[in-house]
DNA sequence: ATTTTGACCGTGC
DNA sequence: CGCACGGCCAAAA
């Protein structure tokens, strides 16, 4: 199990968990919750490594609601619309009204 | 310890 | 709106 308790890995996969169904998050906002809003770069390596079932690594996005990466991108597209996401061709409809925001990191 | 890579992001044309 | 380039962080070799 690759993912040390306090390791960038486990914070990433906590804040992935924690984006409910029908809900997406970028990159970005999933390393700002896991306390590196700079490491999107880290947390794309870190979901390629997204063996783990429990968290709904299909629910992370690219930027501006784009689809980013997958092992399969059709199914990830699946997936989203699955949830009740609308989703074009290669990005994201909506997306700011579905964009997860974690509770507490809105406007202040 | 250094170098390379990766499911990225933002800016410029 | 699409493509090219640079910048950034962490893990692996």
């Amino acid at each position: 199990m690759p993912a040390p308790e306090g390791s960038f890995h486990a914070r990433v996969i906590a804040a992935v968990r924690g984006i409910p169904r029908g809900r997406v998050a970028t990159y970005g906002d999933v390393a700002a919750l896991a306390g590196r809003p700079r490491a999107w770069r880290a947390v794309g390596a870190i979901m390629s490594t997204c063996r783990i079932p429990s968290v709904p690594c299909h629910r992370v996005v690219g930027a501006g609601g784009r689809l980013g990466g997958y092992s399969d991108p059709l199914r990830k597209r699946r997936l989203l619309q699955d949830e009740g996401l609308v989703v074009g061709q290669r990005k994201i409809q909506q997306f700011d009204a579905v964009r997860w925001t974690a509770p507490g990191s809105e406007g202040r």
